[in-house]
DNA sequence: CTTCTTGTTACTGA
DNA sequence: ATCAGTAACAAGAA
């Protein structure tokens, strides 16, 4: 459940350690993590480097030579993990089963580089991709989503704009990355708790208090996340020791049937909204 | 055995 | 046009 934060995190490590490493050598172990050819993502890669990595909503952008980009979503279980020798160096998104015995079962691509270290990317239930695109296809990308929730535009006015005339359910409406790109189920119910607001309310039922409560919380949320280094970073130490922890500060996620560590009284529930598992507070959100 | 999990797209029907 | 709902993708956990 990579989302905003985490793949701030990953983009992070990565361009401290990977740029202007030539690319020696690519296997593909299961060929459909690859879209387009395989033979032209090998072709595109080979020799080449990655100028700059950068984040685009949940979507990964690295710059190659030559005007390409070597995109990846991790979607839902995809991790990124950067070796040198056995040394984890920058990773993304272990989760329990952290082996860095790798390749391991859940590896399906690995790029190799002239000084021996070792990019992998695991994927256990291969919802993810990689993709070699052009200009074009980064405007393909850049149509589809909304915009960034931490960068200068999004004002409070924009947020106002953006729920204007909209009847739509509040969770959907964040979860959807056309309009606000990066956040995910995780913190979309911990915004909404933060702003008190429940998630089977409507757009226009959010009052002008909430409306800013909303737009505040999930500024915070991302900010404090990403301070965290977010959420699914669980059982691995970086290449400088430290643990990203941000779920020991989830207040709603994950905590179904116990007590409200904010108001004390009620007990987290667990519902369905939007196709979702949603996570709230039946007594101090509203 | 069944059910649930999550990001995104595609599709149906209101 | 807008929106809700659901299936699909795949593997593993409970």
């Amino acid at each position: 459940m990579p989302e905003l934060p985490e793949v701030q995190t990953i983009i992070d490590d990565l361009n401290k350690v990977i740029l202007n490493k030539k690319i020696k050598k690519i296997d593909i172990l299961l060929s459909k993590i690859v879209r387009g050819t395989n033979s032209s993502f090998i072709k595109i890669l080979k020799n080449n480097s990655f100028q700059n990595i950068s984040r685009r909503g949940k979507y990964i952008i690295i710059s190659l030579a030559n005007n390409r980009f070597l995109v990846i979503h991790l979607r839902m279980t995809g991790q990124i993990i950067y070796l040198q020798g056995n040394n984890l160096i920058a990773g993304g998104h272990s989760d329990k089963s952290n082996n860095f015995n790798l390749p391991n079962r859940q590896t399906h691509l690995i790029l190799h580089f002239t000084d021996q270290s070792q990019l992998f990317y695991n994927d256990q239930r291969q919802f993810g991709f990689l993709e070699i695109i052009n200009q074009k296809g980064l405007g393909r990308i850049e149509n589809k989503l909304g915009i960034e929730p931490l960068s200068k535009g999004f004002t409070y006015s924009y947020f106002q704009d953006l729920l204007k005339d909209k009847k739509r359910n509040i969770k959907a409406f964040l979860l959807d990355q056309k309009y606000i790109a990066g956040l995910g189920n995780i913190y979309v119910d911990e915004s909404l708790f933060l702003a008190h607001i429940l998630p089977t309310r409507s757009l226009d039922s959010l009052n002008k208090k909430e409306t800013k409560d909303l737009y505040l919380a999930i500024k915070q949320v991302l900010k404090l996340a990403i301070k965290y280094r977010g959420t699914t970073f669980n059982n691995y130490k970086d290449a400088h020791g430290r643990q990203g922890n941000f779920i020991k500060r989830l207040k709603v996620y994950g905590q179904e049937n116990q007590k409200c560590m904010r108001c004390q009284k009620g007990v987290i529930k667990k519902i369905r909204v939007a196709g979702r598992g949603t996570r709230y507070c039946p007594e101090c959100q509203k």
